[in-house]
DNA sequence: TTGACAACCGACCAGCTGGTCGGTATTGTG
DNA sequence: CACAATACCGACCAGCTGGTCGGTTGTCAA
């Protein structure tokens, strides 16, 4: 059965996945109701049916796309890592920007963070909430690695999770406002260098070019 | 005599340095001309005259009141440094948020950059052209340390300067959403360690220490 | 079949945006 | 002094903003 409700949460979720990429585009205050009701082919009538305001949707974003996302690629990978040296780059591998597009636009949790952090309580608790689950995953894992043996016992890692995430950020920030991709490489060159440094037996690491 | 021109000046620079607190609070695109010309107390055919248009403004705030801050605040007092790592922290020290309305609003260039980099090639070229001087100041002081046996030989001092400034851009951001000087202090100690461990005597070592 | 409700439509709105322009006051200069 | 250029004034403007609301259509249960 086809039910209505089916047709309204896909009206739901195209202004949502639109509202996402006009807001990544260019920022949320930059961003346009007008132009997301153009791009996702519906109504203003539909948007303000599913959203109270520019604000909600704002939140529904976050809580609806960004939110999942980060917990899926960052989170759950890492739940019961014992290596989290190698998990870390791994991922980070992964998560490489796929286009040049991509690299320009940066992170969109944290293009929202730096933009509304200060300007709305709404989003700035939305937004801290996920980078920290986001920290307490990795010092998480760092933990577990220590007492696996993958990671110096002299490393606190409560600290190197926070440090480890706030250097993430700055190397998307840095590649993306110098659209440059050799820079995202040497900047990240310096975090695996740094993600090295943890283990135990610094063996000479191997070189990431 | 007081002449025009410096009349005039004072009123160029009071638009550029309300302008600068505008967009610093509300960014760029968020940030209202009209709430300039209130605040500065002066009027919109003032602002137009002395300003092209909004971009022209945002602008002359870079290249006049936030490139020179940088320059004299991480640039010029690294220009002789011998010992990168001390001075470094040393700066960091110096240039810690002096209020909590600091910490939260974070810094001016990488709100700019982070806002405005995917938006406008203007903003984006001054803004990496700033950047690109910070990490170059950095790269040469870190090459007199390893001369002067501050630092380790073995360091690619290219690398390692692009990835303190994206740390530090990192570590900020992360307090500025958080909005906890806590936070601010335990990426810094991340930060202050791995500085620490760019030192000779502190290469990373099978012992631990 | 009917009635109720959710989903959707889109013309309309007040308020603000960056920007213009004809005018006036102030200043430097010959 | 005269005169021109600079500095400044502020009413005004088109265009866009997020948001409203009376109306229509589709869906489902009774």
């Amino acid at each position: 059965m086809p039910s209505a409700s089916s047709n309204a949460e896909k009206t739901r979720r195209r202004i949502l996945d639109t509202a996402f990429d006009e807001f990544h585009r260019n920022g949320f205050q930059g961003g346009s109701i007008n132009r997301i009701v153009t791009d996702a082919e519906i109504t203003k009538g539909a948007l303000f049916h599913h959203f109270k305001g520019k604000n909600e949707l704002g939140y529904q974003v976050i809580d609806e796309l960004i939110r999942p996302h980060v917990e899926q690629a960052w989170i759950e990978p890492l739940a019961e890592s014992i290596d989290p040296v190698e998990d870390i780059k791994r991922l980070l591998q992964e998560h490489r920007p796929e286009s040049r597009d991509e690299l320009c636009r940066g992170c969109p949790l944290n293009n929202l963070a730096q933009e509304m952090s200060p300007l709305d309580e709404g989003f700035r608790q939305r937004i801290n909430g996920i980078y920290d689950d986001w920290r307490k995953a990795f010092t998480q894992a760092l933990k577990r690695g220590i007492k696996s043996g993958k990671v110096r016992t002299a490393i606190d890692p409560a600290q190197t999770a926070t440090f480890i995430i706030a250097a993430m950020a700055g190397i998307v920030g840095t590649a993306k406002s110098a659209q440059s991709v050799e820079l995202l490489q040497t900047a990240a060159s310096g975090l695996y260098q740094y993600l090295d440094s943890l283990s135990p037996s610094s063996a000479p690491s191997p070189q990431h070019n």
